[in-house]
DNA sequence: TATATACTTGAATGATCATTCAAAAAAGTG
DNA sequence: CACTTTTTTGAATGATCATTCAAGTATATA
């Protein structure tokens, strides 16, 4: 009986997420997603519900997006290749679509104290980031990749925090990040059984 | 002949400094600036003639306050004792003032793409910071603190790459920040003539 | 083909945005 | 004390903000 939505969601929420990460949350308007989605405020709101549900809604696809990532480098070059090739992924400025600064890094930025909720979602959000970085360093442990006298939790939380430095850089100019990215890349190497410096 | 003003400006730089800082470009409104600076519309504009010129200020008093501040260290601590110290000195949540995500940082990943104009006065301030860190790199060399064969630009990109994600992970919940900037630190040490893994 | 049920349109809403400006107030100088 | 110069006040401006809603339109089923 009813008239079909005229959009598919998928495809819509996918590119308010590319606006909201390029743009952020205060410099995104209605109008701007209006223009860019192709929608009007009536049908916005009776599919969305509003700008803070859609921003929230691109959280989630942005971090699912980001896991598969991760999750398709695992199987192709085991725990440490993965976390080798995930860090040189962002070495090419423009070529890849997700070689900016990591979103939910930048909605961390400009949300805390400004609006809890979807700050709060971030946060989250990157303690699963940080989770999954975990579970591949110990799986990299398993398979004797790396010594294991270290602690899987300090590792992931050390690449974490070297991956946001790396992926903040990505907006600077003037940084050689290929040289960057490949130094952080060789550092993991390191940590490998039989490692000599 | 004239009035005097009623404000004293180095004050009132300073604290715009501190909510810009915290809330940013867009989060800051100029009521928030009126109510926190006591001061209101035509005062304001006649003092500063634009939000935009005022948070401009406050970018050049950041960085002026941030290259002192390393400054002293390197006058206490000398070159890689300062920069050890400076990684450490961002460790404790809180207490001191300048532990926060760095407000360069913050006002690129907010600007770019929406102000240039604000945007490339942070590059441009940034730029400036690695220029001292590569300065203090090159002077650890010289007393044979570091050795020789490493490259200070290289040291220097890595440095702030490494700074920038210790400090944004300081708006991070559940991120042992002490822990983090304490491996950061060591990793200073490997650095020395004679180190051995 | 009629009807029920959605979706779409787009003007209107009231809030908040940065900024302006004319009038009032203050203070150093003659 | 008067005059000149500057600062301060605060209401007004017009733009833009996210959101609402009544009216119109399309479509799948019966």
């Amino acid at each position: 009986m009813p008239r079909t939505a005229q959009f598919d969601r998928n495809d819509v929420v996918t590119r308010a997420q590319s606006l909201f990460w390029e743009r952020g949350w205060a410099g995104t308007s209605m109008k701007d997603i209006e223009r860019v989605l192709g929608i009007q405020p009536g049908s916005f709101y009776a599919a969305f519900g509003s700008k803070e549900a859609l921003y929230a809604e691109t959280l989630d696809l942005y971090a699912a997006r980001g896991a598969a990532r991760l999750r398709a480098l695992a199987d192709e070059f085991g725990p440490l290749g993965a976390l080798k090739a995930h860090v040189l992924s962002f070495a090419k400025r423009e070529t890849t679509d997700h070689a900016k600064v990591c979103m939910l890094v930048k909605t961390l930025l400009e949300l805390q104290g400004l609006h809890e909720a979807l700050a709060d979602k971030a946060h989250e959000l990157l303690d699963q980031v940080e989770k999954q970085f975990e579970v591949l360093f110990r799986a990299a442990q398993d398979a004797d990749e790396i010594a294991a006298h270290y602690d899987p939790t300090r590792l992931a939380r050390r690449y974490q925090s070297d991956l946001i430095g790396l992926r903040a850089s990505l907006e600077r100019k003037s940084v050689d990040i290929e040289a960057l990215a490949q130094e952080i890349a060789e550092e993991l190497d390191t940590l490998a059984v039989n490692h000599q410096t």
